[in-house]
DNA sequence: GCATGTCAAGTTGTG
DNA sequence: CACAACTTGACATGC
């Protein structure tokens, strides 16, 4: 099993920045440009921190954050990499990051915000979410990074026609973009059950949260949604990709969607053990949940023959 | 200095 | 019907 990391972390020295679209609207566009060419640099040169922490810590996946390169999209003040005065040591540092990611075996994804929905019925929607995932296709390939993950969207009262919709759009997205999309069953909408049938005829990747599964049950076991997501990305050629966490309150609280800090180890499913596939952890803790999960792990020697 | 509210974007469920 | 949640730091504002 690969342990994957969610972004950020609690203790190492590595942080990422952002700006508004707000704040940037304020400077004429050449200082624009200088902001943003000094924030997209110190978050690639962090990125790299990022991986070697990531390496030294044992962990094999990182989901990176969203907004590397902040506000590259926005209609107003967005840029492309050539436009920044530090692009090239930019770009530079991109390949850098590919290599050392590639040569130590770290699974890269992304996993856009709640603003990407492709199943919506306004068009203006979905041609905001299929830039922004050109974007990150961009990224993605020239950082190596093999997965774009998605939930499915809003259901407007109809489960099938907002699926319908979504596939019309999957079909005509760039190669880069359909060539990384995969979707995640979500905590109120849309289940592993909902969407087998797309993405087993699509072959589109489908990420199986199991902590999403617990708070929106759809009658599948765990082992069945395991085995029938993981025959997807096996028809592929392809390692499993599933999410875990822990509810903050636990599972007798209130609402048990809300991450906890750690992963409390019973909620790891025990069909996940000894099998072949990367979990990214989503816990407050970040980087100290990770290794503390893998270090019980190892303790009791559950970890499967990889280690 | 420090505390606080806002920030591009969508959708759902709660109050 | 308005608003928080999803999530986090940067920034502007006001004391």
């Amino acid at each position: 099993m690969r342990m994957g990391l969610c972004c950020l972390f609690k203790e190492e020295n590595v942080s990422f920045r952002t700006t508004t679209a707000t704040a940037l609207s304020s400077l004429p566009r050449g200082e624009q440009l200088i902001k943003l060419s000094g924030i997209c640099h110190d978050n690639v040169r962090n990125l790299l921190l990022a991986l070697k922490a990531v390496q030294r810590l044992g962990i094999g996946a990182f989901r990176i954050m969203s907004p590397l390169f902040p506000r590259m999209t926005h209609p107003q003040v967005g840029y492309e990499l050539a436009d920044l005065p530090a692009g090239e040591d930019i770009r530079h540092l991109l390949e850098g990051i590919r290599n050392f990611a590639g040569g130590h075996d770290i699974r890269l994804s992304f996993h856009p915000d709640q603003f990407v929905v492709l199943s919506s019925p306004h068009p203006h929607v979905v041609a905001n979410s299929v830039r922004e995932l050109t974007y990150q296709a961009w990224l993605g390939k020239t950082l190596g990074a093999d997965l774009i993950n998605i939930h499915a969207g809003g259901v407007y009262g109809d489960k099938l026609s907002a699926l319908e919709r979504f596939r019309q759009v999957f079909s005509d997205l760039p190669d880069a973009v359909r060539n990384r999309l995969t979707l995640e069953n979500d905590d109120v909408s849309y289940t592993v059950r909902d969407l087998l049938p797309l993405c087993q005829k699509l072959s589109i990747p489908l990420v199986y949260d199991v902590h999403h599964h617990r708070c929106n049950p759809d009658g599948l076991s765990q082992e069945e949604a395991t085995e029938l997501t993981g025959e997807i990305w096996r028809s592929m050629g392809l390692e499993q990709y599933c999410h875990l966490s822990s509810p903050r309150a636990g599972w007798g609280g209130k609402d048990p969607r809300p991450h906890a800090d750690y992963i409390a180890e019973k909620d790891l499913p025990f069909c996940w053990r000894e099998r072949v596939m990367t979990v990214d952890i989503e816990a407050k803790a970040k980087e100290l949940a990770v290794v503390r999960l893998m270090d019980h792990l190892r303790e009791n020697d559950l970890f499967g023959g990889a280690d």
